[in-house]
Order: structure tokens, then sequence, then C-alpha cells
DNA sequence: CTGAAAGCGCTTACAG
DNA sequence: CTGAAAGCGCTTACAG
């Protein structure tokens, strides 16, 4: 820009004036600032402007995997309102592990994102704490903040959950399996705990054996789920509890010689053509996504002082998988 | 940092060296700088450092779409990549819209990234000519630069089209229809290539209502394949540019009277599960991400004077939809 | 309409 | 072992 400016002619503060549009530079002047700036292949630095500014017009986004299809949408409705505040997008993956979503977080806040949007992997946020006092809008996704009150989106995953179990036993079944994510994520848990609920409205019993809780590596899912698909008395039907772990049961089930009914939390892309077609318990990742990211704009619009919490339904979508009757 | 300076009775530097593990710090000194920090709750400001240091260690990556599952795996292996060397990632979206990948591309350029991994959507990409003289490490993936010598990495489409296409000649089909995305794409005129390449090395016609090439909007792929599928020849195979032509193809055909062999490029999730299973030509986005994550860092490294171009095999996974036979 | 000075929060290059 | 001065590339607050 100093070169710019003795090129021209002209004061550091006119190259900024043209560079920024501003108003109050004569034609000529402007005319002579403009030739500068082509002929030295100048182009204005965002970072110290930034610095300057206060501002950095940068959103963070922390998500568990980057490459999980569920998060694209997210990303992507986070991603757009970003730009409509005219914001880029430093994304990245936690891995569900605690101390590497505390690492990325705080990368992004010494980079002074003005926000932030979490899907949290750890239980406890208040490493968070100097920095939304310093001014960065937070808000959690998909799961709630750990010993922190701040902006929350979540999905209804007990209600959910329980019409996904109540459709199951709606339809015959009385020993129904879940399994599920890993016991620490907060939608797991809900999402077991609707099972259960629908499990005592129905006066069912649940068997220690009937649900199964961990990573969702597909050799960890199909050995609970083979477990309670042998025996005497194995279950008649399914609930998965998120799209990793649905995946991976369709497959399992799609070469297993009993007929097993079938519910999955989250859809899956082409889930409509297996044989049966899945049914599903969907909710609207790009919605989740973009009611975030109004939060996060809200706040950095100085509204709401009191944290809010929303909550977003989730729906059944019957389509075969779910309505198979018990195997005698 | 000036408090944290003034509050320990320190200079500026000295509370420099204890934020960056400098030696030649005394313990006694050391402490009363960590004492101030606590208290005063600092936090280095890393724009402010990598104003200064001249490297932003941030790589831009600038995609179609981040909602699109293809691309997860892509943007993972760089975010990765990044990670490994202490950088963070701005991802965006493109739209397929040249412009927007422009504005997208400069404004990541404008806050002085070390490096790009852009899936181009435009075809002149001079633009970023004075960006790259200046330092910026540019690596284009999934389709080349346009009017541009640089680091590329792309799948081998045409020989994987070809085989696809061969694939489908090899049980008996001689009547086969190209369905791909939009003909500005690279991708998508390197598999027509191969489409037609492999029908004249089988002395086959193409007949022109026998390709056809858009948006993958559902309602215009559905729409082109029904044409296809209509009349008094309809064709008996059918051959799908990417994973979403792919994925309403196999939605319409489970509709379909007839029985049409399929084979996709891209895999899809579930697809060994469909009735019939789903033949796909596969490539690894993954691959394709940390590939050119590493040529970025190689060149961010001093390394390569000259462009390199390295392209990666696609191959074909039969399943079943892929090997049904022409309906008589 | 225009520009010189100070400052954003750090690091670099020196000097002691 | 420690720190004062200059500078990274901009914008802010003034003054003319």
């Amino acid at each position: 820009m100093k070169d710019v400016a003795h090129r021209a002619g002209v004061g550091l503060k006119t190259v900024s004036r043209v560079v920024n549009g501003e108003p109050g530079v004569l034609p000529d002047t402007e005319q002579r600032v403009r030739e500068a700036i082509t002929a030295l292949g100048f182009r204005r630095n965002d970072s110290a402007r930034t610095l300057r500014k206060g501002r950095t017009a940068t959103v963070g986004l922390v998500l568990e995997d980057l490459a999980d299809p569920f998060y694209g949408p997210l990303s992507r409705a986070v991603e757009e309102a970003a730009r409509g505040h005219g914001a880029l997008l430093l994304a990245g993956s936690s891995d569900e592990d605690p101390v590497r979503e505390q690492e990325l977080t705080l990368a992004l806040c010494a980079r002074r994102v003005d926000g932030l949007v979490i899907v949290p992997a750890s239980d406890d946020h208040r490493y968070l704490e100097p920095e939304i006092a310093a001014g960065v809008a937070t808000v959690f996704v998909d799961r709630p903040a750990g010993l922190l009150d701040a902006d929350t989106v979540l999905t209804d995953n007990l209600a959910g959950a329980k019409e996904a179990t109540a459709h199951l036993i709606a339809h015959g079944h009385r020993r129904i399996g879940f399994v599920g994510d890993q016991p620490q994520i907060h939608t797991t848990t809900e999402r077991l705990r609707g099972y259960r609920e629908a499990m005592a409205a129905a006066d069912l019993p649940v068997r220690a054996e009937w649900t199964a809780l961990g990573t969702t590596d597909p050799g960890r899912v199909e050995h609970a789920l083979r477990a309670m698909l042998a025996g005497p008395d194995p279950v008649t039907a399914l609930f998965t509890g998120n799209n990793r772990v649905t995946a991976t049961a369709a497959r399992l089930l799609a070469g297993h010689p009993r007929p097993t009914a079938l519910v999955g939390f989250d859809d899956l892309e082409l889930g409509e053509l297996l044989d049966p077609p899945l049914t599903v318990v969907a909710q609207d990742a790009a919605l989740l996504g973009r009611t975030a990211a109004e939060l996060l704009f809200n706040r950095l619009a100085g509204g709401a002082a009191a944290p809010r919490r929303v909550v977003l339904p989730a729906g059944l979508i019957p389509r075969g998988s779910g309505e198979l009757p018990p195997h005698s």
C-alpha cells in the first residue's frame, strides 16, 4: 500500500479510501491510485485490516468429522450464513476427542474468530469462559455445552427415539435391541433414554444384553448386533442410534437369515432403495446448522443477553424395514 | 501483551519469549510472567503474530459444495495434512459458479492463506497468476486449472469411463446411454470421451439421444433418463457420470418395469445393498485430497520448481447392476 | 479533498 | 538473561 501511495504520489490514507470505496476522492486522484494498484498488482491484506478493525469476519466450525456425510449439510448451512455476513469459515474435526476439540477450538480463538459453532466432543467447556467473556459468540449444536451456559441448538432426540421405539412396539415387537454410539455423547444417552422410556411405557422389560453402546467402528457394531441376534431369545427388532450404526446394521441384516425389523436414527442416502426400504427417524442437519448460525450472528449483532436453547423436531419416516412383523 | 509485561515488570520481548517457549529466560522471571498471563487471562493473538511472521498457517479449500458427500473425505484429508503442519483450514463452496469460485478464492488470498487447494468451477484461472507469483502454493484437484500451469491431482476419468462402458459392452449391451453432469466440467467431458471411445472400440454407434449432459438436479436427470428408456429402441444399459446422477438413476430404475443395467461413476454409501447391488467405477476421494495436500506442502517447503501433475486410478467394482444382461 | 501520526498486537534485529 | 526500537500492512482520529 505504501508502494502504491508512493507511485501514485498520494498519501497512504488516500489509497485506503480508494481501496475501500470511501467517498471524498477526486476522480482524477482515484484514477492515478487505480493505475498504481494495477501496475503493482496490489491486493489489500485483509489480515492486517482485520487486526486493526477488531473483527476478523471469520467463523470457526468444530465438528466431529468433516468426512461424515451427516455434517455436510450442517457445514454448508453455516457457510452460507457466514457468507451472507461477509465472513469466511474456518473448519475442523475433533474426532470425538475432547483434547482435540479443545486444542482446535482454542486455536480458532487465538485466530480471533468472531464466532464459534461447536458440535462438542467434551463434557466440560469452562475453558471457553474467558473467550466468551472476551466477546466470541459461541453456539453449541447437536449436543449441549458442558458446565457452561451458552446458545444451543438441539434435535429432540428423546422424542425421536421414543417414536422409533414405540413404532416397533406398535408393530408387535417385544424384544427390541438398541445399538448406539459412545455413551459419553449426549445424543447417545438421549436416544437410549427414549428407547427405555418407550419400552417402559409399554410395560416391556429391557434386558441388559439388548443395549450396546460404543464406537461406530463397523467391527464393534457388527459384534454387538450378532450377539443380540443370536441365542435362544434373539431380538426381533433393532433401533440403531445413528447413521453409521444404521449402515452397518443394514449390511448385516441384508445377509441375515431371519427378517429383523430396523429403525435407524438419521436418514441415509438411498435408504429408500434398500430391501426392505429403510425406516428412519430423520433430523434436518441443514436446519440445525442454519439455526445455529442465526443465533451466532444474532448475538454478534448485539442481541440476546440470556443464552437461548432451540430444540428442533425429528420425525419418523416409515418405509418398510420398521414395519416388518416379529419373526415367530 | 503490553499489560502482561507491565504487570510482570518485564519488557515486551520477555513475554514473547515465555509465550513462545523460547530459551533464555530465568525461571524466576518466567514465573512472574506466567502469573501475569493467568491473572489477566492473556491469550496470544495469532492474527497479529502471522502478520509479522509472513505466514498465516492457513490453507484455503475451494470446492463445489461442502454438503456433497463426495467432498467430505477429500476435505478431511486436506484438513489432516494441514493439521500435521500446524495449519488451519479455511473452506468454502463455489456452487459450480465461476464467479463465486473467483470471489471466494480471492477472498482467501486476501487473507493471505499460505496455500490453496481448488476444485475448479471456472475454466480460466489466470486471475491467480499474481497470487501464485506472490508465493501462494496452489494445487488443483479433481479437475485441471484453466489457462494456467499449476500442480494438479486428477483421477483417470477417461480410463475409468472406458472401463465402465466396456464392461457393459462385454455383458452384451449395444445401446448404452450416458447421463452426465454439466458439459463445462472437465470430469464430465473426460467421462463422456471414455464412453465414446469404448463404444467406438467395439464398433458401436452412439446416437445423439443416448447422451445427456446437464445439471445434477434430480428433475433434469430423471427427464433425461426417461427419454432414453422410452421409445421403440430404448437403451438397455446406463452409464451415469457422477454420484448424484447415479443416485437418481438408481431411484428411477428401482421403479422401472424393464431391468436396465447400470454402472455409476463414484461409489455410493449402501450401493452394495441395492437390488441389484450397484456396480460402480470408484475413485478414492480421500487419496485425492491427501495427494493434493502433499503437493501443496511440498511446494511450501520450497520443493518442485515445475508444476506436477498426478493422475490416480479409478477402478471398477462389479456388484450386480452392471452385469445385468440386455433385456430382449 | 487529502495526508501525517498513532496504533492494532505481535516479532525481528539489535544492543547491552 | 533482558529490553527498546522498528516494522508487519492496514485503519482511526485528526488536522488542514
